[in-house]
DNA sequence: GTCTATAGGATGATAGAC
DNA sequence: GTCTATCATCCTATAGAC
């Protein structure tokens, strides 16, 4: 499928967002990239903010959808948090610059764009917190702080876009394999 | 002790910079919030630089210097690793803004600065990664890839400093433990 | 779909008075 | 130590020609 020039604006706008963040890089810069003038731009997209909440909204949505989904399914908590683990890592393979802005310059979302991401960030986070909940109540995650395991496991996950140089030499079901079993079962 | 006019412009900044980031923070945003006018900053520093190297090299060095001292003691792979948690949240209590600073603004650091604290971190990150390949080698740490190890524990670590309205309520020292047990033993 | 030209405002920083 | 005034540059975005 070719890309539409809108998306290729996004993509290119993405991977600056990546490297330098949001506000620290221009109409002019994205417009550089494309060999074009920034004024260019302006045919295809209504502005920079376009370009953020269309970034940032496409990737939530793919989180928000997924892990309702394994919210639905007749599985063990552990069996849940299992496919969590797996579909991060499947997004962020697909997704890896918006994953950066999604994570780094959500704040710099304005109106409903804002108020709706971060209503998704808490709807996944309580999502997740039941999951675990459910797992310390039936004995097969240990009785430590809910919030803990939740921050430590969800902080490794939301990062893992960084750590795209070093895996792009892993095979991607190695490195599902391997998190899983770092993430639940430790190191020891 | 009363701080110095130069470090009331840091510290300010700094929440600043957590909050919105370094680019999306202006001399007179900072100005403001001290109830000054922009101007007057410069006679207590040089430029917005300044602030950002000072408030990066900051906490940079203390990570360094206390990562060496626990690679020279003598102690268990384990062990050692379960400092390195420790120091970190310690690290991280006293010095949330500058993390936050580090973590997401480190690359608008220019010249001599940016090497310095890039080599910084590589030095870190090797350091780390001796420790877990030694645990590895006397059969104390699983033998996961180690990148994989390393990875998860130091994005967990790193991004602790997201984490402190929630951690604010518990006790620094039940924190250490809880996050020793995650880590290491894992959550199952 | 891209260009030039430009509006209108923000930005980092300096000069010089108090 | 802070102010006002200002500079030179950059920013997002628009108008209108091609």
């Amino acid at each position: 499928m070719k890309p539409t020039r809108k998306q290729e604006i996004i993509q290119v706008a993405a991977s600056l967002f990546k490297e330098k963040g949001y506000s620290a890089v221009s109409m002019r810069d994205i417009a550089q990239a494309m060999d074009i003038k920034a004024a260019s731009l302006y045919n295809h997209i209504s502005g920079k903010q376009e370009i953020l909440s269309t970034l940032i909204l496409e990737v939530a949505k793919a989180f928000t959808n997924k892990m309702s989904a394994i919210t639905l399914e007749t599985l063990t908590p552990l069996q849940k948090i299992e496919k969590v683990i797996e579909i991060h890592i499947d997004i962020t393979v697909n997704y890896s610059e918006n994953i950066a802005t999604l994570n780094n310059d959500w704040m710099h979302l304005e109106g409903d764009d804002l108020e709706r991401v971060v209503k998704m960030r808490e709807d996944y986070e309580e999502n997740f917190r039941s999951i675990i909940k459910q797992g310390v109540a039936q004995g097969d995650i240990k009785p430590q702080h809910p919030e803990v395991i939740l921050f430590s496991i969800l902080s490794t996950l939301r990062t893992l876009y960084l750590w795209n140089e070093k895996r792009g030499k892993m095979d991607v079901n190695v490195l599902k394999k391997d998190m899983v079993s770092v993430l639940i079962k430790g190191i020891a």
